[in-house]
DNA sequence: CTGAAAGCGCTTACAG
DNA sequence: CTGAAAGCGCTTACAG
């Protein structure tokens, strides 16, 4: 039933009749093919009747101006590139959508890169992409700082998930939610704490592991750090046996990814969710609102940022100064998988 | 704290040293820029002693070609225009890596576009990337027939969950899938279904309405289409009031995402699931095993057929035959939202 | 095997 | 306001 039927045996690349160019308009218009390009890239720069002919002749010819051509000339490609680990990541598709809609608004278009997870096929992505766009936005990039900032000498760069010095840097804050949920946590009892930590070349894992132990630090609770982790729901499950051994009432994840494992853990080892075990995620992803029982999470307008971060990286293209980031902070979202422990967890 | 910082205030649009050009290295190498271009593109046709010194400093030169001076000549861009309804759906962003597999085993990349399953983004984005592209691949397009195969007259084109008469064709196969899923509410008890319906536009959905009623009359079940719907999560739960009006005891849902708003709303309304109502879903999606109950659901591998699809669309611009579509089909994955109706809704 | 030359389609100073 | 001309960086017949 699901049979390719190619169009016709021998058809070659570009089929169908060769698009019109400036030359064809020119004709039709009966004027130059200079005064046709300045009519069409520059309005107001030629004769309203002369334009009147131009645009009349471009309409019937269909005419549609070759990317390519103009873009040897201006440099330009209208195009940005977008790096991202892990397409199938909720969290990251909605950055992709925001990053969109920031294109479409300036007519540019995205160019997609998905690394899966892998740093060779990032550093291979971001030197393949570079002389094909305007601009380069990574998002969670596993560069290292100096890296980034030598691509930054070749094309415009943008960060999402990363504070790199000098370069435009867009992420969610989670200080003060984070802090709000290890709060959150002693309030219902809990003294002693895991971070299930992602990737060790995660900035943005960096900075969320500091956050938990220094409001931890402040209640004086115990806090483990354990990993790191690929940041995979099946990570998060493989992870439980230490969460177990570590002793702990509750555990903050990297990610609800990860989070989800756990809790897919704990069940298959008789753990009770919040009794034996609080379970706090991050990212607020699709799913984390109907596990059972859901997932006390923090959550932040990720798509927003994708958007600033992209019309952030379009002003620079354009010669502008980037905007400042928007402060963006992610928030406690309190569900059902904290709560008390069970008095025997208690100390 | 998530300031942009501008790397420099002026900085224009391409920063830092211009690139090398064949001129450069010709010169280096002390041969003619022809040469040089001979030699990086057609290896082989150049004495040996003089590919060296040419690659000696392309490599000096950190020479990389650019893209849009050679797809100026060649025709070319080496990208792959992909258009999806919604990037934030698991199901699309599974084709979206198969499809980017495919491409970059071809050195090819991928031109996204989002069209938010607005049908006039979608002719805008195909337009727009029509010239920027190599090819196109269109997943669960809402074009009509006549405007694809147009389409197809100007660039190659290749679609995804739709069969288009006269272009590469790749989609699930849900018939077999689909007559297991009404066999096994039939064997369960049920005698009355309703199908809770997709787009209008969408090909697929027609399709597997059209599945399930045939299914259903060769049970001599009855059955309703309830729709049409956006494929969504709330739509799918806002359909619950007719599902219930239609007194059925089991609802087949367009997909999972449709399937899981249904069953939000059967909570909200006191029924119980699948006593009151089992739902059946499709695509298998993140998540679906992990509702309560997990939601029984038809389950396909989209993400290989994106990569055969997008293979096939890169055959077609190399000028050679599509190679035929793999049969792909859905199978019922059995889980908990199945069930025998209560004994007041047997009939 | 190698080089000079033309051309891909567009843009942009430069004259007029 | 408009046209002739040069040039963006590469490829590819065409001679040699």
């Amino acid at each position: 039933v699901s049979e390719a039927k190619a169009p016709s045996a021998g058809r070659r690349m570009q089929p169908g009749k060769p698009r019109a160019t400036i030359y064809d308009i020119a004709k039709v218009a009966g004027v130059s093919p200079s005064t046709v390009s300045r009519t069409l890239s520059n309005p107001g720069r030629s004769n309203s009747e002369t334009a009147r002919k131009v645009r009349a002749a471009a309409e019937q010819l269909d005419y549609r101006a070759n990317v390519m051509a103009r873009a040897l000339h201006t440099g330009r490609t209208g195009a940005i590139g977008l790096i991202v680990p892990d397409i199938t990541n909720p969290v990251f598709a909605s950055i992709v959508r925001g990053a969109g809609r920031a294109a479409a608004t300036h007519g540019a278009t995205l160019l997609l890169a998905d690394t899966e997870e892998s740093g060779d096929r990032e550093v291979e992505a971001s030197s393949r992409l570079l002389r094909a766009v305007d601009g380069l936005l990574l998002v969670s990039t596993r560069l290292e700082a100096d890296v980034i900032r030598e691509l930054s000498e070749r094309t415009c760069v943008a960060v999402v998930n990363r504070d790199v010095e000098g370069i435009p840097s867009f992420f969610v804050n989670p200080v003060a939610g984070l802090t709000d949920a290890v709060g959150h946590l002693y309030e219902l009892g809990h003294r002693s704490l895991a971070y299930v930590s992602g990737p060790s070349t995660s900035w943005m894992n960096r900075l969320r592991w500091e956050t938990c132990l220094e409001a931890a630090l402040q209640r004086e609770m115990t806090i483990v750090e354990i990993g790191p982790n690929p940041p995979t729901r099946a990570a998060g499950a493989a992870a439980i046996r230490r969460v177990r051994a570590a002793g702990v009432s509750a555990a903050l994840a990297f990610n609800d990814l990860m989070a989800i494992g756990l809790l897919d853990a704990a069940k298959a080892h008789n753990l009770l969710v919040p009794g034996d075990l609080s379970l706090v995620g991050f990212d607020d992803i699709f799913g984390s609102d109907f596990t059972s029982p859901t997932i006390t999470t923090l959550a932040a307008p990720v798509g927003r940022m994708g958007e600033s971060a992209c019309h952030a990286l379009i002003a620079l293209i354009e010669g502008e100064r980037a905007p400042a980031a928007p402060d963006i902070r992610a928030s406690l979202v309190i569900r059902d998988s904290t709560g008390n422990p069970r008095r025997s967890q208690q100390r």
